[in-house]
DNA sequence: TTTCTGTGGTTGCGTGTGCAACTGCTGTGC
DNA sequence: GCACAGCAGTTGCACACGCAACCACAGAAA
């Protein structure tokens, strides 16, 4: 059933199980500490990164890689809770730009001392010392698979 | 922001991209070909490996990384399209055995090949010559999350 | 200008998911 | 034997997702 090296699909499958384990882990660290999913951290860090502190709707929805239907309706819960602000964007009216809010900020600050620790728990201790090669093998996957 | 070794959390980062992107390019490449889903593949081969091709609801929600809940519901689909067959299971009657079916071992042969060409494509040029050592790390990973 | 193609974002619909609660059964303790 | 804690599996509910269809606007073409 198996044609191609025998490693190869061991490490497709470790990587699907390391991946659903390691979330799983880490959701249910934050969840326990009473605070939202792993892919709030991610949205809001996203907007942390740029200079403005703010991305267009589809900007952000590349950057954690999801579709545009669910990051509409993802910005939708987070503007809800007000971590992020809808504004209108004065170079493209079609557009709309996701500004992170103060309160924005303070959730990214409470959720990753927790999500730092699941890091470090689940993830960082199988790496040994290889972090900065399986980080250069896991970018071009990402490279490869994104086309 | 960042405490932990910026080597460890660039890794992370890289490892939820690639993992989106992978199992994105290849669940793409299935539907294109008129395929079901990975995650079938993953449930269907989880029985083929058993000796008498059975597993009960529970193993296979555990091999498949999946709660009890959605497993029930996947074999409710998985079942109507005739790839497996729930079994009463004789040493234990709360129990029910979920059997893979002649149709679900076509399936099986049916979906290999895309999702063969998949792995190829769109993870296994990246590994390099490392893919052993990328799958010791990726066990290890499951193993230290799975607690 | 006007038209036309295409893009940014949202919404209806069908579907997948987890949690908590439930049924039916097991196995231990008394 | 009989109660009772606990497990296997399913279901109601609330919620998250993608696709296709939609509206508003942008940008090139004429």
């Amino acid at each position: 059933m198996a044609r191609i090296d025998d490693e190869v699909l061991g490490a497709w499958r470790a990587f699907l199980n390391a991946h659903a384990h390691a979330t799983r882990a880490i959701n249910r660290d934050l969840a326990a500490a009473g605070l939202p999913d792993l892919s709030w951290y991610d949205l809001l860090w996203a907007l942390y990164r740029q200079p403005d502190r703010r991305l267009r709707v589809n900007e952000l929805a590349r950057e954690v890689v999801l579709s545009a239907t669910a990051m509409s309706r993802f910005v939708d819960r987070v503007e809800a809770a007000g971590y992020v602000r809808r504004e209108p964007d004065p170079d493209d009216r079609r557009a709309l730009k996701v500004a992170l809010t103060d309160a924005g900020v303070d959730a990214l600050r409470a959720i990753w001392p927790v999500y730092e620790r699941g890091i470090e728990r689940h993830f960082a201790p199988a790496l040994g010392g290889s972090a900065g090669r399986v980080r250069r093998i896991l970018e071009r996957v990402s490279e490869s698979a994104r086309g």
